[in-house]
RNA sequence: GGUGCCUUAGCUCAGUUGGUAGAGCAAUGGACUGAAAAUCCAUGUGUCCCUGGUUCGAUUCCUGGAGGCACCA
């Protein structure tokens, strides 16, 4: 029987998640880990929607603005990470609440991910490849290091391709026989909730806050931020439209239009990534008052 | 008011020497185990402005009309 629970919140992008969790967080007096691979991000506020002091409302927030925007940061580490701080959390908690919208980070969490070790350096180099030689190149790269794999995946996606490669010369292994290994057992129980509305208030709401985002400032931020425009951080929407406006390449209107566009696009990712996830519970924003009692009822199990 | 050009998918436009049509973007759906706010894949029926005519058949040609743009007055 465990007797610690960790409760998630997951949805798409603003459909209030934060609100959400602070006062779900308040109720159980405990604390929050956000899973938003982009509030980690010291530099980046506005344009993530970071929780602001007042948002917080005194409930310690984990794994926001802890890094520098020059920072590489993985799935896998923040599996560890979390874990760690979660032994911390539960010496002192019962319940602790998790909320993000970064689907992989929430699953490492969740159910851990393979043992398949990275390598910067060999990653800059295969990039480089791409770049001169092309995919079809990486592509017969990967076949020869990992025939199975490759014929299962979607070899079109340069990411994807890299990465394999990559993982089979950091490991001298088969991607295909170290993935899918793990499925971790976690000694908390994990409460899975998801938040949803019509696709049209939905994106009300992102369009509303791409606004509201500009109006606080979003345009200096990411001005700032220029010089470091390269790096994988800032590679985000919200950011990289308005770089390409600095650049002179679109006016300032048509940024913040695709800014709005690419949220939407984005939202819809997120869903997608969600719902696969059969044990998620979802609930339309209009119905969390019942989310609370479904909560006590999955604790008493 | 005159002359010329334009009116085709949500938007910008291409096209059919007359056999009812297609690109980009958008949109929609999906994939995705260490870059994930990333990356990748799939999906195109729309009174071809309206009206009448010619024709076996018109979105395509002709008449008239409406709207837009440009130039001339």
């Amino acid at each position: 029987m465990k007797n610690k629970t960790l409760i998630t919140i997951v949805g798409p992008t603003a459909i209030g998640k934060t609100a959400f969790s602070v006062k779900l967080a308040k109720e159980h007096n405990t604390e929050i880990i956000s899973a938003d691979s982009r509030q980690f991000f010291k530099e980046m506020s506005i344009g993530t929607a970071k929780p602001t002091k007042e948002e917080m409302d005194g409930v310690p927030h984990h794994f926001v603005d802890f890094l520098p925007v020059d920072e590489f940061y993985t799935a896998g580490k923040f599996e560890n990470d979390v874990i760690a701080k979660l032994g911390e959390l539960f010496k002192t908690h019962d319940t602790v609440v998790m909320t993000g919208g970064s689907g992989l980070y929430v699953n490492a969490v969740w159910s851990g991910i393979d043992e398949m070790p990275g390598d910067a350096e060999i990653r800059a180099e295969l990039n480089a490849e791409l770049k001169e030689h092309g995919l079809r190149f990486l592509q017969q790269k990967l076949k020869k290091l990992d025939y199975d794999h490759y014929r299962a995946m979607d070899k079109r996606n340069p990411q994807r391709v890299i990465r394999a490669i990559e993982v089979c010369l950091v490991t001298g292994k088969k991607y295909s026989d170290l993935r899918f290994k793990t499925a971790k057992e976690r000694d908390f129980n994990i409460v899975k909730i998801g938040l949803t509305a019509d696709r049209e208030l939905m994106y009300d709401r992102i369009n509303k806050r791409v606004d509201i985002m500009v109006e606080n400032g979003l345009v200096e931020e990411a001005k700032a931020l220029l010089p470091k425009r390269e790096l994988n951080s800032l590679n985000t929407v919200g950011y990289k439209e308005l770089f390409s406006h600095f650049d002179d390449e679109t006016t300032l209107e048509f940024a913040i239009d695709k800014i709005k566009q690419n949220t939407r696009n984005f939202a819809k990712r997120q869903l997608t990534w969600f719902k696969k996830d059969k044990e998620t519970k979802w609930f339309d924003i209009a119905e969390m008052d019942k989310i609370a009692d479904y909560i006590s009822k999955s604790e008493e199990e």
